[in-house]
DNA sequence: CGAGATTCATGTGAAGTATACCTTTAGGCTTAA
DNA sequence: AAGCCTAAAGGTATACTTCACATGAATCTCGTA
Protein backbone atom coordinates (compact mmCIF):
# COMPACT_ATOMS: atom_id res chain seq x y z
CA UNK A 1 0.00 0.00 0.00
CA UNK A 2 2.48 2.32 1.22
CA UNK A 3 5.21 1.34 -1.76
CA UNK A 4 2.14 2.45 -3.93
CA UNK A 5 1.38 5.58 -2.50
CA UNK A 6 5.58 5.96 -2.97
CA UNK A 7 5.39 4.38 -6.69
CA UNK A 8 2.20 6.91 -7.26
CA UNK A 9 3.82 10.51 -5.60
CA UNK A 10 7.02 9.81 -7.41
CA UNK A 11 5.26 9.15 -10.76
CA UNK A 12 3.55 12.24 -10.42
CA UNK A 13 6.75 14.58 -9.59
CA UNK A 14 8.49 12.98 -12.42
CA UNK A 15 6.06 12.88 -14.79
CA UNK A 16 6.71 16.17 -17.19
CA UNK A 17 3.32 17.67 -17.12
CA UNK A 18 1.16 18.23 -20.52
CA UNK A 19 0.83 21.40 -20.15
CA UNK A 20 3.64 24.13 -21.25
CA UNK A 21 0.83 27.00 -20.18
CA UNK A 22 -2.15 26.40 -18.77
CA UNK A 23 -3.18 30.13 -18.76
CA UNK A 24 -3.92 29.96 -22.35
CA UNK A 25 -6.89 28.41 -21.85
CA UNK A 26 -8.15 29.79 -18.91
CA UNK A 27 -11.13 32.46 -19.58
CA UNK A 28 -8.79 35.02 -18.69
CA UNK A 29 -6.32 34.64 -21.42
CA UNK A 30 -6.25 37.38 -23.97
CA UNK A 31 -4.50 35.52 -27.05
CA UNK A 32 -2.22 37.92 -29.78
CA UNK A 33 -4.24 37.21 -32.60
CA UNK A 34 -8.00 36.42 -32.37
CA UNK A 35 -9.50 34.33 -35.18
CA UNK A 36 -12.85 34.80 -37.36
CA UNK A 37 -13.39 38.36 -35.82
CA UNK A 38 -11.95 40.65 -37.43
CA UNK A 39 -14.84 42.41 -38.96
CA UNK A 40 -15.97 42.92 -34.97
CA UNK A 41 -12.57 43.93 -33.94
CA UNK A 42 -11.98 46.04 -37.29
CA UNK A 43 -15.32 48.15 -36.25
CA UNK A 44 -14.85 48.45 -32.70
CA UNK A 45 -10.85 49.69 -33.52
CA UNK A 46 -12.30 52.64 -35.76
CA UNK A 47 -14.79 53.51 -32.65
CA UNK A 48 -12.33 53.60 -29.97
CA UNK A 49 -9.57 55.25 -32.11
CA UNK A 50 -10.64 58.96 -31.59
CA UNK A 51 -9.53 57.92 -27.90
CA UNK A 52 -5.67 57.96 -29.08
CA UNK A 53 -6.12 61.73 -30.01
CA UNK A 54 -8.32 62.56 -26.90
CA UNK A 55 -11.70 62.65 -28.41
CA UNK A 56 -14.65 61.26 -27.27
CA UNK A 57 -15.48 58.57 -28.66
CA UNK A 58 -18.88 57.09 -29.27
CA UNK A 59 -20.53 55.00 -26.72
CA UNK A 60 -20.08 51.33 -27.95
CA UNK A 61 -22.61 48.29 -27.49
CA UNK A 62 -21.48 44.84 -28.02
CA UNK A 63 -24.08 42.01 -27.66
CA UNK A 64 -23.76 38.10 -28.61
CA UNK A 65 -24.34 34.91 -27.05
CA UNK A 66 -21.82 33.83 -24.39
CA UNK A 67 -18.78 32.69 -25.80
CA UNK A 68 -18.76 34.21 -28.96
CA UNK A 69 -15.55 36.33 -28.16
CA UNK A 70 -17.57 39.80 -26.82
CA UNK A 71 -15.06 40.32 -24.02
CA UNK A 72 -11.69 38.84 -25.32
CA UNK A 73 -11.78 40.94 -28.51
CA UNK A 74 -12.59 44.46 -26.43
CA UNK A 75 -9.82 42.82 -24.29
CA UNK A 76 -7.77 42.69 -26.72
CA UNK A 77 -8.40 45.91 -28.12
CA UNK A 78 -8.28 48.11 -24.92
CA UNK A 79 -4.71 46.13 -23.92
CA UNK A 80 -3.24 47.55 -26.87
CA UNK A 81 -4.73 51.18 -26.93
CA UNK A 82 -3.31 51.11 -23.19
CA UNK A 83 0.05 50.11 -24.63
CA UNK A 84 -0.25 52.88 -27.01
CA UNK A 85 -1.61 55.42 -24.90
CA UNK A 86 1.17 54.68 -21.90
CA UNK A 87 3.80 55.28 -24.75
CA UNK A 88 2.64 58.54 -26.27
CA UNK A 89 1.47 59.47 -22.61
CA UNK A 90 -2.39 59.86 -23.83
CA UNK A 91 -4.28 59.90 -20.25
CA UNK A 92 -6.39 57.61 -21.39
CA UNK A 93 -8.37 54.80 -18.66
CA UNK A 94 -10.36 51.37 -19.40
CA UNK A 95 -11.91 50.21 -16.43
CA UNK A 96 -14.07 47.11 -16.98
CA UNK A 97 -16.32 45.91 -14.92
CA UNK A 98 -18.36 42.63 -14.86
CA UNK A 99 -21.97 43.62 -13.64
CA UNK A 100 -23.13 40.23 -12.73
CA UNK A 101 -21.18 39.49 -10.10
CA UNK A 102 -23.49 39.10 -7.29
CA UNK A 103 -22.55 41.43 -4.09
CA UNK A 104 -19.92 43.29 -6.66
CA UNK A 105 -21.61 45.62 -9.19
CA UNK A 106 -25.21 43.63 -9.48
CA UNK A 107 -27.47 47.20 -8.59
CA UNK A 108 -26.94 50.21 -8.79
CA UNK A 109 -25.06 51.76 -6.06
CA UNK A 110 -23.01 48.54 -6.42
CA UNK A 111 -22.20 49.10 -9.88
CA UNK A 112 -20.92 52.84 -8.97
CA UNK A 113 -19.65 52.25 -6.20
CA UNK A 114 -17.41 49.37 -7.78
CA UNK A 115 -16.52 51.96 -10.77
CA UNK A 116 -15.25 54.24 -8.10
CA UNK A 117 -13.01 51.47 -6.03
CA UNK A 118 -11.42 50.87 -9.74
CA UNK A 119 -9.95 54.87 -9.31
CA UNK A 120 -8.80 53.18 -6.12
CA UNK A 121 -10.95 55.08 -3.96
CA UNK A 122 -12.59 53.43 -0.91
CA UNK A 123 -16.27 53.03 -0.78
CA UNK A 124 -18.37 51.40 1.88
CA UNK A 125 -20.49 48.71 0.84
CA UNK A 126 -23.57 50.45 2.11
CA UNK A 127 -24.69 53.16 4.19
CA UNK A 128 -24.04 56.03 1.96
CA UNK A 129 -26.42 57.23 -0.38
CA UNK A 130 -26.03 56.49 -4.03
CA UNK A 131 -26.44 60.32 -5.18
CA UNK A 132 -23.11 60.27 -2.73
CA UNK A 133 -21.40 57.89 -4.67
CA UNK A 134 -21.96 59.49 -8.23
CA UNK A 135 -20.54 62.63 -6.63
CA UNK A 136 -17.43 60.87 -5.58
CA UNK A 137 -16.59 58.75 -8.62
CA UNK A 138 -17.49 62.54 -10.69
CA UNK A 139 -14.91 63.62 -8.66
CA UNK A 140 -12.46 61.32 -9.17
CA UNK A 141 -12.70 61.09 -13.11
CA UNK A 142 -13.05 64.54 -13.25
CA UNK A 143 -9.63 65.53 -11.09
CA UNK A 144 -7.53 65.02 -13.84
CA UNK A 145 -7.76 65.79 -18.04
CA UNK A 146 -8.31 62.10 -19.27
CA UNK A 147 -10.27 59.96 -21.03
CA UNK A 148 -12.26 57.34 -19.43
CA UNK A 149 -13.85 54.23 -20.92
CA UNK A 150 -16.47 52.34 -19.05
CA UNK A 151 -17.22 48.51 -20.30
CA UNK A 152 -19.85 46.96 -18.50
CA UNK A 153 -19.80 43.33 -18.66
CA UNK A 154 -23.43 41.96 -18.84
CA UNK A 155 -24.73 45.05 -18.61
CA UNK A 156 -28.46 42.65 -19.51
CA UNK A 157 -28.21 41.23 -16.20
CA UNK A 158 -28.03 44.48 -13.85
CA UNK A 159 -30.37 46.34 -16.04
CA UNK A 160 -33.20 43.42 -15.71
CA UNK A 161 -32.31 43.28 -12.21
CA UNK A 162 -32.54 47.30 -11.10
CA UNK A 163 -33.88 49.06 -14.43
CA UNK A 164 -31.94 51.27 -16.92
CA UNK A 165 -31.75 54.64 -14.38
CA UNK A 166 -28.02 53.84 -14.02
CA UNK A 167 -27.06 53.60 -17.28
CA UNK A 168 -29.01 57.11 -18.26
CA UNK A 169 -26.86 58.78 -15.45
CA UNK A 170 -23.24 57.28 -16.38
CA UNK A 171 -24.65 58.06 -20.15
CA UNK A 172 -25.68 61.61 -18.89
CA UNK A 173 -22.11 62.24 -16.87
CA UNK A 174 -19.91 63.73 -19.77
CA UNK A 175 -22.25 67.19 -19.25
CA UNK A 176 -21.09 67.26 -15.62
CA UNK A 177 -17.79 66.64 -16.63
CA UNK A 178 -14.98 69.76 -16.96
CA UNK A 179 -11.70 68.04 -17.79
CA UNK A 180 -12.47 64.34 -18.07
CA UNK A 181 -14.55 62.72 -20.78
CA UNK A 182 -16.14 58.94 -20.02
CA UNK A 183 -17.54 56.75 -22.83
CA UNK A 184 -19.07 53.49 -22.37
CA UNK A 185 -18.97 50.29 -23.88
CA UNK A 186 -21.65 47.92 -23.17
CA UNK A 187 -21.36 44.48 -23.29
CA UNK A 188 -24.64 42.05 -23.59
CA UNK A 189 -25.40 38.30 -24.01
CA UNK A 190 -29.08 39.31 -24.64
CA UNK A 191 -30.02 40.21 -28.22
CA UNK A 192 -32.72 41.77 -27.27
CA UNK A 193 -32.10 43.36 -24.54
CA UNK A 194 -31.65 46.63 -26.55
CA UNK A 195 -35.22 46.88 -26.93
CA UNK A 196 -35.97 46.78 -23.42
CA UNK A 197 -34.13 50.43 -23.08
CA UNK A 198 -35.70 53.40 -22.40
CA UNK A 199 -35.27 55.12 -25.91
CA UNK A 200 -33.40 57.68 -24.35
CA UNK A 201 -30.65 55.09 -23.12
CA UNK A 202 -30.92 53.60 -26.05
CA UNK A 203 -29.81 56.14 -28.39
CA UNK A 204 -27.12 57.24 -26.63
CA UNK A 205 -26.10 54.37 -25.09
CA UNK A 206 -25.70 52.41 -28.74
CA UNK A 207 -24.40 55.13 -30.62
CA UNK A 208 -22.54 52.32 -32.26
CA UNK A 209 -23.33 48.18 -32.24
CA UNK A 210 -21.55 45.32 -32.71
CA UNK A 211 -22.98 42.37 -33.13
CA UNK A 212 -20.85 39.09 -32.82
CA UNK A 213 -22.65 35.73 -34.22
CA UNK A 214 -21.41 32.58 -32.95
CA UNK A 215 -18.77 30.45 -34.17
CA UNK A 216 -19.24 27.64 -35.84
CA UNK A 217 -17.40 23.89 -35.67
CA UNK A 218 -14.82 24.85 -38.01
CA UNK A 219 -13.79 27.97 -35.92
CA UNK A 220 -14.18 26.84 -32.83
CA UNK A 221 -11.58 24.22 -33.92
CA UNK A 222 -8.96 26.87 -35.14
CA UNK A 223 -9.27 28.82 -31.93
CA UNK A 224 -8.34 25.57 -30.31
CA UNK A 225 -5.44 24.73 -32.16
CA UNK A 226 -4.41 28.11 -31.55
CA UNK A 227 -4.42 28.44 -27.85
CA UNK A 228 -3.39 24.21 -27.72
CA UNK A 229 -0.35 25.30 -29.08
CA UNK A 230 0.42 27.82 -26.66
CA UNK A 231 -0.78 25.56 -23.76
CA UNK A 232 0.07 21.76 -24.15
CA UNK A 233 3.54 20.53 -25.58
CA UNK A 234 3.80 19.10 -28.75
CA UNK A 235 2.34 15.84 -29.59
CA UNK A 236 0.32 15.79 -26.61
CA UNK A 237 -3.02 15.80 -28.31
CA UNK A 238 -4.83 12.86 -30.04
CA UNK A 239 -5.90 13.18 -33.20
CA UNK A 240 -9.60 14.09 -33.29
CA UNK A 241 -9.64 15.77 -29.86
CA UNK A 242 -10.02 19.37 -31.06
CA UNK A 243 -12.63 18.45 -33.60
CA UNK A 244 -14.48 16.54 -30.57
CA UNK A 245 -14.24 19.57 -28.14
CA UNK A 246 -15.33 22.33 -30.71
CA UNK A 247 -17.98 19.53 -32.03
CA UNK A 248 -19.63 19.66 -28.54
CA UNK A 249 -19.19 23.74 -28.19
CA UNK A 250 -20.61 24.09 -31.43
CA UNK A 251 -24.07 21.89 -30.37
CA UNK A 252 -24.51 24.97 -27.88
CA UNK A 253 -24.47 27.45 -29.67
CA UNK A 254 -21.03 28.05 -30.55
CA UNK A 255 -19.33 28.89 -27.33
CA UNK A 256 -15.91 29.29 -27.50
CA UNK A 257 -15.56 29.64 -24.01
CA UNK A 258 -16.75 26.53 -23.19
CA UNK A 259 -15.21 24.69 -26.26
CA UNK A 260 -11.66 25.68 -24.08
CA UNK A 261 -12.62 24.84 -20.78
CA UNK A 262 -13.08 21.54 -21.99
CA UNK A 263 -9.80 20.94 -23.82
CA UNK A 264 -8.18 22.26 -20.20
CA UNK A 265 -10.25 19.91 -18.41
CA UNK A 266 -9.46 17.31 -20.48
CA UNK A 267 -5.61 17.66 -20.38
CA UNK A 268 -6.19 18.11 -16.42
CA UNK A 269 -7.90 14.76 -16.36
CA UNK A 270 -5.47 12.89 -18.61
CA UNK A 271 -2.50 14.48 -16.40
CA UNK A 272 -4.35 13.39 -12.81
CA UNK A 273 -4.89 9.55 -14.76
CA UNK A 274 -0.80 9.44 -15.25
CA UNK A 275 -1.75 9.51 -19.43
CA UNK A 276 0.69 10.64 -22.07
CA UNK A 277 -1.76 11.61 -24.28
CA UNK A 278 -5.36 13.75 -24.07
CA UNK A 279 -7.40 11.22 -25.54
CA UNK A 280 -11.26 10.97 -26.82
CA UNK A 281 -12.23 10.00 -23.53
CA UNK A 282 -11.03 12.45 -21.64
CA UNK A 283 -13.26 15.11 -23.15
CA UNK A 284 -16.18 13.10 -21.84
CA UNK A 285 -15.17 13.08 -18.86
CA UNK A 286 -14.27 16.77 -19.03
CA UNK A 287 -18.01 17.19 -19.91
CA UNK A 288 -19.51 15.89 -17.08
CA UNK A 289 -16.64 17.37 -14.68
CA UNK A 290 -17.40 21.04 -15.83
CA UNK A 291 -21.25 21.26 -15.99
CA UNK A 292 -20.96 19.04 -12.49
CA UNK A 293 -18.37 22.13 -11.29
CA UNK A 294 -20.29 24.94 -12.70
CA UNK A 295 -23.66 23.69 -10.64
CA UNK A 296 -21.89 22.88 -7.13
CA UNK A 297 -19.34 26.26 -7.27
CA UNK A 298 -22.12 27.74 -7.93
CA UNK A 299 -24.29 26.07 -5.53
CA UNK A 300 -21.95 25.89 -2.78
CA UNK A 301 -21.72 29.84 -2.92
CA UNK A 302 -25.49 30.50 -2.13
CA UNK A 303 -27.02 31.54 0.70
CA UNK A 304 -28.51 29.13 3.29
CA UNK A 305 -32.00 30.10 2.39
CA UNK A 306 -31.61 29.87 -1.19
CA UNK A 307 -29.51 26.13 -0.56
CA UNK A 308 -32.79 24.92 1.85
CA UNK A 309 -35.04 26.08 -1.29
CA UNK A 310 -33.16 24.43 -3.65
CA UNK A 311 -32.75 21.34 -1.51
CA UNK A 312 -36.61 21.18 -1.21
CA UNK A 313 -37.22 20.94 -4.82
CA UNK A 314 -34.60 18.22 -5.14
CA UNK A 315 -36.24 16.10 -2.95
CA UNK A 316 -39.47 16.79 -3.63
CA UNK A 317 -38.38 16.13 -7.63
CA UNK A 318 -37.08 12.75 -6.81
CA UNK A 319 -40.07 11.58 -4.07
CA UNK A 320 -42.43 11.86 -7.14
CA UNK A 321 -41.13 11.57 -10.61
CA UNK A 322 -44.16 13.22 -12.10
CA UNK A 323 -42.62 15.88 -14.63
CA UNK A 324 -43.26 18.96 -13.16
CA UNK A 325 -43.64 20.26 -9.38
CA UNK A 326 -45.05 23.29 -8.37
CA UNK A 327 -44.40 26.11 -5.75
CA UNK A 328 -46.79 25.41 -3.35
CA UNK A 329 -45.51 21.69 -2.61
CA UNK A 330 -42.01 23.42 -3.07
CA UNK A 331 -42.68 26.05 -0.41
CA UNK A 332 -44.28 23.66 2.20
CA UNK A 333 -41.29 21.16 1.71
CA UNK A 334 -38.72 23.91 2.27
CA UNK A 335 -40.96 25.07 5.85
CA UNK A 336 -40.68 21.75 7.01
CA UNK A 337 -37.37 21.62 6.33
CA UNK A 338 -36.58 25.02 7.96
CA UNK A 339 -38.35 23.35 10.55
CA UNK A 340 -36.11 20.48 11.39
CA UNK A 341 -32.98 22.79 10.99
CA UNK A 342 -33.86 25.76 12.84
CA UNK A 343 -33.88 27.70 10.48
CA UNK A 344 -36.27 30.97 10.43
CA UNK A 345 -38.62 30.00 7.19
CA UNK A 346 -39.03 32.77 4.74
CA UNK A 347 -42.14 33.87 3.66
CA UNK A 348 -43.35 32.32 0.11
CA UNK A 349 -43.22 35.56 -1.94
CA UNK A 350 -39.70 35.36 -1.02
CA UNK A 351 -39.29 31.75 -1.85
CA UNK A 352 -41.10 32.72 -4.99
CA UNK A 353 -38.58 34.89 -6.12
CA UNK A 354 -35.82 32.87 -4.75
CA UNK A 355 -37.09 29.96 -7.54
CA UNK A 356 -37.08 32.76 -10.20
CA UNK A 357 -33.80 33.00 -9.31
CA UNK A 358 -32.38 29.56 -9.86
CA UNK A 359 -34.63 29.67 -13.69
CA UNK A 360 -32.36 32.47 -13.88
CA UNK A 361 -29.44 30.56 -13.12
CA UNK A 362 -30.40 27.89 -15.12
CA UNK A 363 -30.30 25.21 -12.62
CA UNK A 364 -33.99 24.34 -12.92
CA UNK A 365 -36.62 25.05 -15.46
CA UNK A 366 -39.76 27.41 -14.24
CA UNK A 367 -42.67 28.65 -16.22
CA UNK A 368 -45.40 30.33 -14.59
CA UNK A 369 -48.84 28.33 -15.69
CA UNK A 370 -52.28 28.48 -15.03
CA UNK A 371 -53.81 25.29 -13.76
CA UNK A 372 -57.63 26.62 -14.88
CA UNK A 373 -59.91 25.47 -12.04
CA UNK A 374 -56.40 24.93 -9.65
CA UNK A 375 -55.26 27.87 -9.48
CA UNK A 376 -51.65 29.29 -11.45
CA UNK A 377 -48.40 28.28 -10.45
CA UNK A 378 -45.13 27.56 -11.47
CA UNK A 379 -44.24 24.55 -13.57
CA UNK A 380 -40.48 23.33 -11.88
CA UNK A 381 -38.48 20.74 -13.19
CA UNK A 382 -34.91 20.39 -12.66
CA UNK A 383 -32.41 20.98 -15.65
CA UNK A 384 -29.50 19.03 -14.25
CA UNK A 385 -28.42 15.50 -15.06
CA UNK A 386 -29.00 12.85 -12.46
CA UNK A 387 -25.20 11.88 -11.63
CA UNK A 388 -24.67 15.82 -10.87
CA UNK A 389 -27.87 15.87 -8.63
CA UNK A 390 -26.86 12.97 -6.63
CA UNK A 391 -23.27 15.10 -6.46
CA UNK A 392 -25.31 18.30 -5.62
CA UNK A 393 -27.61 16.39 -3.01
CA UNK A 394 -24.53 15.53 -0.82
CA UNK A 395 -23.58 19.35 -0.78
CA UNK A 396 -26.45 20.87 -0.17
CA UNK A 397 -26.84 18.23 3.02
CA UNK A 398 -23.27 19.23 4.07
CA UNK A 399 -24.00 22.90 3.68
CA UNK A 400 -27.31 22.95 5.55
CA UNK A 401 -26.15 20.77 8.46
CA UNK A 402 -22.84 23.11 9.34
CA UNK A 403 -24.10 25.69 11.39
C1' DC B 1 -74.89 23.20 -25.43
C1' DG B 2 -72.29 27.27 -25.05
C1' DA B 3 -71.28 31.95 -23.36
C1' DG B 4 -70.04 34.12 -19.52
C1' DA B 5 -69.12 34.06 -14.47
C1' DT B 6 -66.49 31.90 -10.91
C1' DT B 7 -62.62 30.00 -8.71
C1' DC B 8 -58.27 28.59 -7.16
C1' DA B 9 -53.25 28.95 -6.07
C1' DT B 10 -50.04 31.74 -6.64
C1' DG B 11 -47.71 35.47 -9.50
C1' DT B 12 -46.37 40.17 -8.86
C1' DG B 13 -45.97 45.12 -7.67
C1' DA B 14 -45.63 48.53 -4.04
C1' DA B 15 -44.84 49.91 0.32
C1' DG B 16 -43.14 48.95 4.86
C1' DT B 17 -39.57 46.93 8.20
C1' DA B 18 -35.21 45.16 10.19
C1' DT B 19 -30.48 45.25 9.94
C1' DA B 20 -26.05 46.77 9.24
C1' DC B 21 -23.46 50.42 8.19
C1' DC B 22 -22.27 55.48 6.97
C1' DT B 23 -21.52 60.59 8.15
C1' DT B 24 -22.37 64.39 11.06
C1' DT B 25 -22.66 66.57 15.30
C1' DA B 26 -22.74 67.65 20.00
C1' DG B 27 -20.84 66.90 24.14
C1' DG B 28 -17.13 65.64 27.26
C1' DC B 29 -12.54 65.12 28.29
C1' DT B 30 -7.64 66.25 27.77
C1' DT B 31 -4.01 69.27 26.84
C1' DA B 32 -1.21 73.25 26.33
C1' DA B 33 -0.74 78.01 26.86
C1' DA C 1 -9.34 77.89 24.18
C1' DA C 2 -8.16 74.35 21.11
C1' DG C 3 -7.97 69.60 19.97
C1' DC C 4 -9.41 64.98 20.11
C1' DC C 5 -12.44 61.16 21.07
C1' DT C 6 -17.04 59.06 21.64
C1' DA C 7 -21.66 58.20 21.34
C1' DA C 8 -26.02 59.57 19.74
C1' DA C 9 -28.70 61.21 15.82
C1' DG C 10 -30.08 61.04 11.38
C1' DG C 11 -29.54 58.96 7.01
C1' DT C 12 -28.87 54.93 3.33
C1' DA C 13 -28.86 50.25 0.77
C1' DT C 14 -30.33 45.73 0.94
C1' DA C 15 -32.89 41.67 2.00
C1' DC C 16 -36.95 40.48 3.45
C1' DT C 17 -42.09 40.95 4.89
C1' DT C 18 -46.80 42.59 4.41
C1' DC C 19 -50.54 43.91 1.84
C1' DA C 20 -53.29 43.92 -2.00
C1' DC C 21 -54.40 43.15 -6.40
C1' DA C 22 -53.69 40.57 -10.99
C1' DT C 23 -53.91 36.26 -13.74
C1' DG C 24 -55.87 32.89 -16.77
C1' DA C 25 -57.77 28.56 -17.95
C1' DA C 26 -60.58 24.61 -15.89
C1' DT C 27 -64.98 24.36 -14.05
C1' DC C 28 -69.52 25.89 -12.98
C1' DT C 29 -74.00 28.20 -13.98
C1' DC C 30 -77.76 29.23 -16.26
C1' DG C 31 -80.36 30.73 -20.24
C1' DT C 32 -81.61 29.10 -24.57
C1' DA C 33 -82.30 25.94 -28.46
Amino acid sequence: MIDKLDQFFNEYITKESLFLDKKALQSTFTPEEIFHRDEQINQIAKILAPCLKIENPSNLFAYGKTGTGKTVSIRMITNKMREIAEQKNIPLKFIYVNCKLKKIADTEYRLIAQLAREFGTEIPYTGLPTEEVYKILFNIVDKNKQLVVLILDEIDQLVQKTGDEVLYNLTRINSELKNAQVSIIGISNNLFFRDSLDPRVKSSLSEEEVLFPPYNALQIQDILRQRAKLAFKSDVLQPGVIEKCAAYAAREHGDARRALELLRVAGEIAERDADDLIELKHIDTAEEKTERDKVLDLVKSQPKQQQATLYSIITIAAKNNREAIFTGEIYDGYKELCLKLGLRPLTQRRVSDIIAEFDMLGIINAKVISKGRYGRTREISLAISDSIRTNLNKILEEGLTVS
